[in-house]
Formats: structure tokens, C-alpha cells, sequence
DNA sequence: CAGGATCCGGACCGATACTG
DNA sequence: CAGTATCGGTCCGGATCCTG
């Protein structure tokens, strides 16, 4: 199944199936907040300035499929779903701690542009 | 005009930064290809399979407004131009093969879930 | 040779309203 | 509370044709 996704996006290739994963426009942050802890679906959509619960939906559900969280419903009124990473999806902390770095070296890199 | 567009698209967080000057669909590939050589526009059309020249001018624009690659005209008829890293687009190099690494350990995972 | 121009479908993504 | 449904805008990216 998620096989199939990756295939329909022709990705062979390493980098672009971990650019597939982790490249959604709110996953690395949801994968950051839930590095320390888990969180109900509020939760996390307060700790995303205004995200859309669509959007939320939606990245969470492919964060599932791929592995790397997980949804634990409990059967209650009202309803009540935690989100949590998996051992997996710890695995990809460090790759995101790389991009931060290099993130950090790039937007100071860029202001130093600016100013000239 | 490089953080302009990167206020555009609300990139303070640093992972995003990263993501939006090395997330394009072809900007790892043209990255990696040039790591170990130079090479002009259609060496690098050739080496990946099937872009459109379209495509390939507006990556390698990008790469270029963000300082990662660097292009030379040779004022010659018929033109050629040539691309290659600029110092601080090797800087990047690191990141990718971080995504790399993971996205083996990704790729091979799923491979195992797709046989049971 | 190295692209620019144009057209187009579809994906991405936000806003809002509604529901079990 | 945790979503789903619907609408709509933007942009990505491919195909094709054209040019200095």
C-alpha cells in the first residue's frame, strides 16, 4: 500500500523517499513536537499556529502509514486520540537535527546577504 | 529578494529553510550529480531521465538565488554553460547523504512489511 | 545549445461548515 | 473532541512549440 504511493511517485531513490516522508509542509514539526511527548489532536493543532484540522488530519494519517507514529483511539465519549512516535519514527530525529543545523547555517549565510 | 521569498512562505523555522532549498523534486539529483563534476545544462538533462528543460532552468535557478550552485556563461555560439557547487552548496552535501541513509533504512523497511 | 513561452491537469493547501 | 465534507485558490510539474 505505501509501497504503491511510492512507486506512483517513482521513488527508487533514498533521498526522495525520505524527502516524501518527512517533506510535508507540517511534518517535521509534528514529528518535533512529539519527540518529547505524546499529544492529542488539540494538542498538537494549538501547538501549530493554525493549521487546519484537514491538514492535520492528513499529515498524521500519512505519518501513520509510513511508520512512524502512532494513533492510539480510546473508546470514549468524547472521543479521545493520542498521537505518539514510534521506535521508527525516533529513528528520524537525527536526520531532522541535520536539517535543522544546516537550516540555521543557511538563513544566517542569507542575512549576511541581505545586508550587503 | 532570497529571503523575500522565503518570508513568502513563512520560513523561519530552519528545518523548512532546508526543505524548501533542497525539497524540489529534482534538486537532490542535480545536487548530487554535481558533487564530483561540472556540467552543462544538457549533461545534466541527460543524466536525469526524462526532465522537461523547463524544469531543469527553474531548479537550477533556485539553486543558484541560494547560493548552492554556480553558473557560468562562455559568451560562445552555440552557447555553453556550465554548472557546478559553489563552496557552501557542498556544505550540503552531509545533509543529503543524511537523507540517504535514512531513506535506505526507510526503503528496505517497507520491503519487509510488503512480503508479510 | 540553452533556454523561453504557453497551455493544462492535478496536487497541495487554506477556510469554513458540519457531525458522531 | 476529533475529525469529515465541501469549496476554491495557488502552484507544481509535464508536454509542446519556439528562439537567439
Amino acid at each position: 500500500m505505501v509501497s504503491e504511493i511510492r512507486n506512483n511517485k517513482h521513488c527508487q531513490c533514498p533521498v526522495e523517499a525520505t524527502l516524501e516522508v518527512i517533506g510535508g509542509k507540517w511534518k517535521p514539526i509534528i514529528l518535533w513536537q512529539l519527540r518529547t511527548e505524546k499529544l492529542r489532536f488539540s494538542g498538537l493543532q494549538q501547538s501549530m499556529q493554525g493549521i487546519s484540522p484537514k491538514m492535520l488530519t492528513k499529515q498524521l494519517r500519512e505519518l501513520e502509514e509510513d511508520g512512524l507514529i502512532l494513533r492510539e483511539v480510546y473508546p470514549e465519549i468524547p472521543p479521545k486520540v493520542e498521537y505518539s512516535l514510534t521506535e521508527f519514527g525516533m529513528t528520524v530525529l537525527p536526520v531532522l537535527e541535520a536539517l535543522c543545523k544546516w537550516g540555521v547555517k543557511y538563513l544566517g549565510r542569507e542575512c549576511v546577504l541581505d545586508k550587503q
